[in-house]
DNA sequence: TCGGATTATATGTATGCACATATTCCGTCG
DNA sequence: CGACGGAATATGTGCATACATATAATCCGA
């Protein structure tokens, strides 16, 4: 039973999740302990420690000190989704992006934003929206809010050639930030901008970004439907 | 310039996200190299390179053999998903979860299924649909494919108590998967099964799950309207 | 028997060293 | 001048060791 020396920790982890995949470690049990496996696979307990925790990491593996390493009965799966910049995600799909300014004022917060970060009225805002095209079809509208006192650069910043999603993300440094995934029905603002009914099933995705002092941007991004975000398992 | 000597990796790696934030070092810029860190940081390079790596894997630095550590000029924001058990996810909202069989079936694949796994028609599979519910109140809809020869333990499971999905999660180990985020208008049976409009806008979740032998089940799952997902940043 | 203190144990982390590997750089040769 | 090949360099990885830390298990006294 104990197999051929491993080559890496690469090797390791492989050998691990193909005796979880294949119930030689079933949910719920221990494993054996890192010098054990250390010993078995012929390599040092780090090496063993470092598959290990990739592959908790990854929601294989549970581990707890003391309390060894177990197989979980119910595993959380993990998904990583990678958020390009929306320029690089059309390219990345063979498409050629297109970009064009809707709207460029300069206002308190509307009502959606003040609920969902609590701000006040009197807020100093950039709000922007526009579209995103693939091909010179309608791929995404952006509907951003930008606090200005965060960025007051922004006012400066040509938005008519560069999409606020780019030049925030090359000109601030993002510290924290939360997303929220769902489905809408198109408004009537977001239908004339990508050429659908009124209350077609959009995806949504919903951003907020922050630094220590407070909100930066906030912005709600409507694909065009059919559009599907894919994750890695 | 040269900082207190730091207490881990941890402390490095907020160092580091501190001066890549207040923009010390600046996008597509190279930072200093692991050995000079770690004689800045008074540490060991090996505690520096974790530091580094683990950074490198958020999507805050980009590191080349021999071309160095740089920060990204278009950085990839990483989200995770984390993906529980759907009756975990009802009861982590402080809901009560409940859980019906709508439908089960023994048969082809449906046209969908054939499309996007290229299967045969002749495939035995089992159908099942049900409705996962908050307080009562519909939460989604299971529409779930299970090939049959890779499961075939699937047959005598107790489908209207356990959840397909808790079942799999349960029994099979899971080998790789992909998951698709989209919104699709509600189809008849699924705004029959929410209570809702037809064509309300729902959050689609499609994942496919195989192993080494092939495809072992699919999953359309919709959710009642105004749901959102979360992801960390 | 209960509860708090103690011990044992498994993982977490740091270090110094060595060598592997990918890439860039640069000099040489055709 | 351009192609090729070797040296230089930064990261990637492995190992042995030591100590830190969380916590399960146990012991012991009231």
């Amino acid at each position: 039973m104990t197999a051929a020396p491993v080559r890496g920790w690469r090797e390791v982890l492989a050998e691990v999740r193909c005796r979880i995949d294949q119930g030689v470690w079933k949910p719920g049990e221990r494993i054996p302990n890192e010098a054990e496996l250390a010993e078995e696979f012929g390599c040092a307990r780090s090496t063993v420690n470092r598959a290990l925790r990739d592959l908790a990491g990854q929601g294989f593996l549970e581990r707890r000190r003391r309390g060894g390493t177990s197989v979980p009965l119910a595993p959380v799966r993990r998904a990583v989704l990678d958020i390009p910049v929306i320029r690089l995600e059309v390219e990345g799909m063979g498409a050629e992006h297109g970009y064009r300014l809707l709207q460029r004022e300069r206002r308190g917060p509307a009502a959606w934003i003040r609920r969902t970060h609590g701000l006040d009225p009197g807020v100093d805002m950039l709000h922007v929206r526009a579209l995103h095209s693939a091909d010179g079809r309608p791929f995404l509208h952006e509907d951003r809010w930008i606090r200005i006192d965060s960025v007051p650069e922004v006012l400066d910043a040509d938005l008519g050639s560069v999409s606020a999603n780019e030049w925030l993300v090359r000109n601030v440094p993002l510290v924290r930030g939360d997303i929220e995934l769902g489905a809408v029905a198109a408004s009537a603002v977001e239908a004339a901008a990508l050429g659908t009914s009124p209350r077609a099933a959009l995806f949504l995705v919903q951003r907020a970004t922050w630094n220590a002092r407070g909100l930066i941007t906030a912005v709600r991004l409507t694909y065009a439907p059919g559009y599907r975000m894919r994750a890695t398992l």
